[in-house]
DNA sequence: GAATACCGGAGGACATGCCTCCGGTTCGGT
DNA sequence: ACCGAACCGGAGGCATGTCCTCCGGTATTC
């Protein structure tokens, strides 16, 4: 993970198909713009593995229509979490601008899962390097200087422990977010509870925890969340 | 999840095939032994769906004699994951009676992600209500009133925060458990540090943090892990 | 050494995903 | 209004992967 570039990555239009090449035919542009709504969709509630087959159809759009417009799956996915990953980043640099060092670390933490758990999809372009390419990869690397700033001011401020640091953070996001992903059905924002439980843990010194956010779930909600089989990894 | 059974479960054998039936022959049961050696170590690194050509390939024998011998892959999983369940909830009560209470829950939590990073077979079984029928459901119960005991004590002794309940033990074993998952690869016991910081975030109360456990993943590792598509869900 | 319990793995049935191809349709300029 | 180009849909070929059965041949037991 080497830093190459803190700025905004690409260019951001997310509308028009290519600057130089003559534009689209009325239908084509309606159907390329109905695949991405649908991928969009899709990536968010099943991530990134969904068939292009299962795309097309929820498009509703022949598969043909799908392969024609993008020469492969990935060059979806750039298309469509430029924007997200730019707004990720933006994220963190405010927080890290933030007046307060624990704020910006916590709510950054919070604005995070807040992004993820709504996107399954963007999660997995984000917390992984399997998919997506270019253009993701430059996204991922943005943050970290963000994240390394967030983590450093909190330190000096001595309210994060200071044996923490900045690599910590996706390792973290990834058990908040395993919570958020097998808990959607039952309470979307249960990770909440967990997120708050992992910051009481994170803080330098505290007396008292933190109230907690949700409740937890009840026994049937946990029946029923056990047994769609996405607890466990 | 309705407690039905607090006592062990079973019968412990393992070992033989069925009391009254009469016994295989003896390259069968040779086959046998090598058909469940070879699925505990598949499930137990690549999980419960595993195909039952791939562990009839690594126990050196036909897809037919594994077939021939368990009806179905609920057979196969029961007859195995008895055993680690009655541990595990043998643990369970142990800790239940060590002599203090916050011990005994932060012990439990230890033990069981320990058993579980070793073995993903068996956190599916335990964590998941999709896999094993009976006997593993059995188990699953089995583990509920220990549980339940383990944070009602330390609660009272005012150790762990009382707005903790049994109820989110699973959900936090899932925390941990992830972690274990993903950078299994890269330090097997990297989940001790992220289980620490959630204990300390479970506290009641206290000044100062509690030394973490191992390192924090280095860049390599993080890029490493996140190459290989684990690190969501 | 015969009867029988057992073995191996080829192969059929099925599911899923990728991607191409082409007859038919729609668009847009004239 | 019309024609050629651009585009569409989805059937279908290919590859992969899993389940499970079947039966000629082999090992075991008495």
């Amino acid at each position: 993970m080497t830093v190459i570039s803190t700025g905004p990555v690409g260019t951001g239009s997310g509308t028009c198909h290519d600057p130089d090449r003559r534009p689209l035919r009325r239908d084509a542009e309606r159907n390329r713009q109905k695949v991405m709504a649908a991928a969009q969709a899709l990536f968010a509630e099943r991530g990134l593995e969904v068939s292009l087959d299962d795309i097309a159809r929820r498009a509703g759009v022949g598969v043909g229509t799908v392969y024609r417009r993008f020469p492969s799956r990935e060059a979806l996915i750039e298309e469509l979490f430029e924007d997200s990953l730019r707004e990720l980043i933006a994220d963190a640099q405010a927080a890290a601008r933030a007046p307060d060092g624990w704020t910006g670390f916590a709510g950054f933490l919070s604005r995070a899962c807040e992004r993820f758990a709504a996107d399954r999809g963007l999660r997995e372009v984000s917390l992984s390097t399997a998919h997506g390419s270019d253009r993701c990869a430059l996204g991922r690397q943005g943050l970290k200087p963000a994240v390394e700033v967030l983590v450093a001011r909190a330190a000096a401020q001595g309210r994060l422990r200071d044996d923490v640091v900045a690599l910590d953070v996706p390792v973290l996001l990834g058990m908040v977010l395993h919570v958020a992903g097998f808990a959607r059905d039952e309470d979307p924002q249960l990770w909440r509870r967990y997120l708050q439980l992992l910051l009481d843990g994170l803080r330098a010194q505290r007396r008292r925890p933190t109230p907690l956010p949700r409740e937890a779930l009840d026994e049937d909600a946990v029946e029923r969340v056990m047994s769609c089989g996405r607890s466990c990894g």
